[in-house]
DNA sequence: CGCGCTCGTGAATTCACCTC
DNA sequence: GAGGTGAATTCACGAGCGCG
């Protein structure tokens, strides 16, 4: 794991990784508390398959901004890079922000995947590369430690690299949970689907309804015993408001003092009755749409075994 | 600590569908 | 057609989470 601190190498690294397709990243930032944090180091790997580190490039950029700003231009920009990251949105706040391309978080795609198929306490990258990769002695205690220093001390050079392995190790498990559980619809077994379904039905009506009973039951008990803390639960309330005035009164405003204000209305059943046939007097612009929805049939009557 | 999200909540609306 | 019902949708808001 290559550890580079001339701005030259770098640059060269750089000037390499052009060529990739896709390239997994992650970065490490220097006063993250204060006002102004800077990025201290990104990590760089550019095949999956390598759990050595040999070909994760640590870049040392706290004092080369320059270097900095062309990695945004060459690579984060370059939207024939896909660039890999976990919580992509962290990372890329300093790495060009709104202006990257092509840019996969595998926070998003691991909640993406449903509970029962990945079931976590929690989506750090930590405990995906526990769970989902079977990584062992995974230390974060680095996270927290002061980028901001020079030297690097060895913990903090190795934390940042294995950071790389686990991103990729992750995001290759995720594609393949991604793959299992949102399969091509034209070729599901209905049959199968159908049967999971009905098998399921029954548990779930009784775990759902006993669920939404004692929810409302500890709420209610809660407030009634004006306990805000209990063993399981938090209760906790906030003031809602909601800002009206009347349409003509809003109308008046918009005409009389020109202001630059016109969004489409949607015109309910109701509104329409209202407006009656002063209704054709608008130029109306009707949106079609079609909604599709499930509805179970009546299983309960089983004489109807027709097929 | 702080940013930028997403998510859950509960009320209000809307609408399809059913019955009378 | 009136009226009821349940599902879906929308909205304002705060809680909570991930990163270092």
């Amino acid at each position: 794991m290559p550890y580079l601190t001339l701005a030259s190498e770098i640059r060269s690294v750089v000037a390499e990784y052009t060529k990739a397709s896709i390239l997994w990243i992650d970065t490490e930032i220097a006063d993250y508390k204060s006002r102004n944090p800077r990025l201290s180091l990104i990590q760089v790997l550019d095949d999956p398959q390598d759990l050595s580190g040999d070909r994760i490039f640590v870049l040392d950029v706290l004092n080369y901004p320059d270097v900095v700003a062309e990695f945004i231009d060459k690579i984060m920009v370059n939207a024939n890079i896909e660039k890999v990251f976990h919580n992509a949105s962290f990372d890329v706040k300093f790495l060009a922000n709104k202006k990257a391309k092509n840019i996969t978080c595998t926070l998003e795609m691991a909640k993406k995947i449903p509970y029962y198929a990945l079931p976590l306490p929690n989506y750090q990258l930590k405990t995906l590369a526990a769970e989902l990769c079977h990584f062992k002695n995974i230390d974060k205690q680095e996270q927290g430690s002061d980028w901001g220093r020079r030297p690097l001390s060895e913990e903090q050079i190795e934390y940042a690299y294995l950071d790389c392995i686990y991103l990729a190790q992750v995001h290759q498990r995720l594609i393949e949970l991604n793959q299992e559980i949102h399969s091509e619809p034209a070729t599901e077994n209905l049959t199968s689907l159908n049967a999971r379904y009905a098998q399921l039905e029954q548990q779930w009506k009784l775990l759902d309804s006993e669920f939404a009973n004692l929810q409302e039951r500890i709420k209610k008990a809660m407030l009634a015993q004006n306990v805000t803390e209990s063993s399981y639960f938090k209760l906790s309330c906030y003031e809602r408001k909601t800002v009206k005035v009347p349409f003509t009164q809003l109308a008046k405003l918009v005409q009389t003092e020109d202001i630059d204000l016109d969004f489409p209305i949607t015109l309910t059943q109701k509104l329409q009755k209202d407006l009656g046939e002063n209704l054709e007097q608008l130029s109306v612009d009707i949106e079609q749409t079609t909604a599709w929805r499930l509805t179970p049939k009546n299983q309960e009557s089983d004489e109807n075994s027709d097929d």
